[in-house]
DNA sequence: GCCCAGGGATGCG
DNA sequence: CGCATCCATGGG
């Protein structure tokens, strides 16, 4: 990928590997804002403004490493997609969502953003977690940052359902309390293993949520998240009638290896966005 | 009014 | 273990 890096700016020139659309689209990330030719995008404390026309993708934020890091601008997404495309399942898929690119994003902000995702729909999401981040967040010249600990610890139940939490309050409660800085420092140098099962410990935190906060928080790349919609298209392309997800989600980890995370990405991209059942 | 949303917790056998 | 049921809430 031709990449131009500036002080401010990254400049990228091919879009075979980059769509910016599809990326903010696939459901890797909630607080953002597209208006036609540009978008938005806001993690932890972090902005970036990004804008793009046919031939290449102008990102501006000041935090220029932060962000060719976040949008995975290293990593060679061609070969990833070219053994991808060989599975029946993904072939359409891929080509569909030729320009997605897993977001590495903060592990603690999927933590949280990822309690509120369950059993809930994007829009939602989105409003919740934008709530949160203008109630509890630190004001950064023109938008708010995502809550630090510390301030999630001065929520009260009521303030996480006036946040449109519903049930998952108490739940994102009892988490937010329990948790601590080194908890979320030790979770970045753990296996895999350990990183699942200590987030599955958490209240709000089941293999879904998990693999998703492992999947875009912490660059783990052999899961798999299965939610619902998952769930029904994999029973119609195998011919199955299961809600069984822990068979689902083992099945399909075998299948796609160490590229899982990716193939989810684009499995999802594409059945949910042409509404495939 | 009904169904669904990037599911998880709980209880029961 | 596996399985069923319940859970807030807003949009279609």
């Amino acid at each position: 990928m031709k990449i131009d890096l500036q002080f401010n700016k990254i400049i990228i020139y091919d879009l075979s590997d980059f769509n910016v659309e599809q990326t903010l689209n696939c459901g890797q990330i909630f607080r953002y804002t597209i208006n036609g030719n540009s978008a938005v995008v806001n993690s932890l404390n972090k902005q970036a403004h990004l804008s793009w026309d046919d031939d290449k993708i102008v990102i501006t934020t000041k935090d220029v490493n932060y962000f060719y890091n976040f949008f995975d601008l290293d990593r060679d997404y061609s070969s990833i997609k070219h053994q991808l495309a060989k599975d029946k399942f993904l072939k359409k898929a891929v080509n569909y969502g030729y320009g997605i690119r897993i977001i590495n994003n903060d592990a603690f902000e999927m933590l949280i953003s990822f309690i509120i995702s369950a059993n809930n729909n994007i829009a939602r999401i989105k409003k919740s977690i934008e709530y949160l981040c203008t109630r509890f967040g630190n004001y950064c010249d023109g938008y708010y940052a995502f809550p630090t600990l510390d301030a999630l610890k001065l929520a009260s139940v009521q303030d996480f359902r006036t946040a449109g939490l519903g049930y998952r309050a108490e739940q994102m409660f009892d988490t937010v309390q329990k948790l601590t800085y080194n908890d979320i420092e030790n979770l970045k140098n753990m296996d895999a293993g350990a990183q699942f099962k200590f987030l599955v410990s958490l209240k709000g935190v089941g293999e879904k949520v998990a693999n998703c906060i492992m999947l875009f928080g912490l660059g783990v790349k052999n899961v798999f998240p299965v939610d619902t919609w998952i769930n029904k298209v994999y029973n119609n392309l195998t011919h199955t009638n299961t809600k069984d997800r822990k068979k689902i989600t083992a099945e399909l980890v075998s299948r796609y290896g160490n590229l899982s995370g990716y193939a989810q990405q684009y499995f999802f991209y594409y059945y949910r966005d042409n509404k495939i059942k």
